[in-house]
DNA sequence: ATGACGATTTACT
DNA sequence: GTAAATCGTCATA
């Protein structure tokens, strides 16, 4: 929800986990505990937002109980309500224009600009915070397709047994979901 | 104080 | 396909 009461949302189509002190693809890995993580640490239902190679935020949902560091990255969404302004928000680090519905929001950086979110909102309790939330749809059929589930991107220099980790899922066949391998 | 790097995206050859 | 963009964070010293 933007300050001048816009409704951007979408339908969650790709996400990862990131599973604690033990997975190594983790910002926690380790017990690894930082101002920059600190939210990875909170109860479950907190946003956890940061800033990565200079220019871009990915946002999670923390999943663990309060003090377990596990949280859930969202990687892709169908856009669904205030498009316009979602396409608004992308074009303006766009130097060429023509941007598919498509490609608003499938990834985790795109997703951040798409839905405006940075760092003010990392920390932020996805319960009761009138800004940032998740909704079930009751009325929305699960995918008839189902979820492919596959290892997480961008986590090759992680290491095995982490790099293959099947922790990676998104609805089979939708055209929202990041593609940057052949055959999904 | 310094330096290497990143849960990415975009543009260019 | 390859490389640039771009800077906060964190480990090391």
């Amino acid at each position: 929800m933007l300050d001048d009461g816009t409704r951007l949302s979408g339908l969650i189509v790709e996400v990862e986990a990131y599973l604690g002190v033990e997975d190594r693809a983790a910002h926690s890995y380790g017990g690894r505990r930082t101002p920059r993580n600190e939210a990875m640490y909170a109860a479950p239902g907190t946003a956890y937002i940061y800033f990565t190679y200079g220019m871009h935020h990915c946002a999670n949902v923390v999943c663990g109980r309060e003090g377990e560091p596990v949280a859930v990255l969202l990687r892709a969404l169908e856009p669904l309500e205030g498009v316009g302004a979602m396409r608004r928000f992308r074009e303006a680090t766009r130097r060429r224009g023509g941007l598919r519905d498509r490609d608003l929001a499938s990834g985790p950086g795109r997703l951040c600009r798409a839905l405006a979110l940075d760092l003010s909102l990392n920390g932020v309790d996805l319960t009761t915070d009138p800004r940032l939330w998740i909704e079930l749809d009751r009325s929305r059929p699960f995918p008839a397709g189902g979820l492919v589930n596959t290892p997480r991107i961008g986590v090759e220099g992680a290491g095995e047994p982490a790099a293959s980790r099947l922790l990676r899922w998104h609805v089979r066949g939708n055209a929202h979901v990041s593609r940057r391998r052949r055959g999904e």
